[in-house]
DNA sequence: GTGGTCTAGACCACT
DNA sequence: GTGGTCTAGACCACA
């Protein structure tokens, strides 16, 4: 048996999923400027040499654009920002299906549990389904 | 904006449930014994002592039995794995939920998008339905 | 022949019968806020993690309730406090009993002494019945 | 609500009551030799010193004989050891009265909770008699 | 202030 | 070796 409590993705990684996921959930806009590399570094408590790298890749990745002396500004379409969000959901999606097969769940199992929580709700979530923390 | 990397649950819930999943998914069995708190600190990379409360809160829970000079040993029934399955279960899903509202998806979109994937894989999951970070 | 002078109970556990005691003579009623775990810690001279561990005991048994940053509140029903002092009278009979066992009585004379004192008395006690160490 | 965990009586006296204990138990009879003032320190982890003047006590109350080169022996006749016991008896019928009492039983209360006791085990104790710790 | 968590290191009892 | 207890001191979250 396995003990592993720490992350093990770079943590360059990890802010660039962060700051991926603000825009998803619409916290962070088109145009919106994004924290300075230094504020992000001090409130996350890594390097800021890690920071910047987590914005290259943004910036390689085309989500942002760095302007000097001003910076970072998020730089996304509404077209891109549908498809981070399918591609959420997807990876969502992935990360339940791969929880209950590990659990014992066989696909079919696993397509009869949903849809018992699809017909209980009426929906697919109920009142606290906002939680994800 | 928020940056925070660590993950914010007390390391020795976090070890509870790392335990609680290895019996999910089989790989701790009634009866078999956990590794020591001395070889789960050192290789989770903690205090012993946060090993001991986490298993202490096991044995509350009614999951092990700690046998003095002996070791910590799994206790649980049949039943009571069948429950802990459902209940992961039903984490993952809020979860899963959770993160397609937090996307921006309303209930019936979500009852609707997972419709949509039960359809297409004509199950629940596919080929990397194993993928479980 | 042997001389130990230190109870060798837990310090934890001495002090959650200390508090149980206390609900047991009534000096603390349903909804008292204990003192503070470093109030205690203080005044019994131990360190404030033990008194936490205490407190969490005190929790698990259902005898109080922690709310953080308020205090730890006594939280026990009066049927609990009945069951409580049938058990204190239980357990001071056992010592009683076997105190008398190991001075060399046997359980009839034991049962024919507490008779001569019943007797003498009229009653239980005397003046002094209060004293308990 | 105070909280105090320490044994306040001196130690010499906890020492002296300790080996009346075992004189009341049958432990040490008269003309048995004690163990030397500095096995029992370092037994019970307490300064030679504190030894000296518990047996000097025990000398006192005519207990025990030290004899210069030989060591310590006790000193008491079978009428006194009838007596130690009576007064163990009455000592430990104090505490449990006392303790009933702060449960909130009235002597009459006690009386019939003996009763009780004395009829349900046909005797004064039973099988765990004996526990005292 | 409160309680909650964690660490480092000590000593003990059991087997 | 095992787990059980305790200490000293740190930092955090909540109110």
């Amino acid at each position: 048996m396995k003990f592993h409590l720490r992350e093990d993705r770079p943590i360059y990684q990890q802010l660039v999923t962060t700051i991926a996921d603000a825009i998803v959930r619409g916290e962070l806009r088109p145009g919106d400027r994004l924290p300075s590399q230094r504020e992000v570094a001090a409130e996350a408590k890594v390097n800021p040499n890690t920071v910047q790298r987590a914005f290259m890749e943004l910036e390689r990745m085309g989500w942002s654009e760095t302007r000097r002396g001003e910076g970072t500004f998020v730089k996304v379409t509404e077209e891109q920002i549908t498809r981070l969000k399918e591609q959420a959901a997807q990876e969502a999606w992935q990360q339940f299906c791969g929880k209950l097969t590990a659990a014992g769940f066989s696909n079919p199992a696993i397509k009869e549990w949903v849809h018992s929580q699809l017909g209980e709700k009426g929906g697919g979530g109920h009142d606290s389904a906002g939680q994800h923390s």
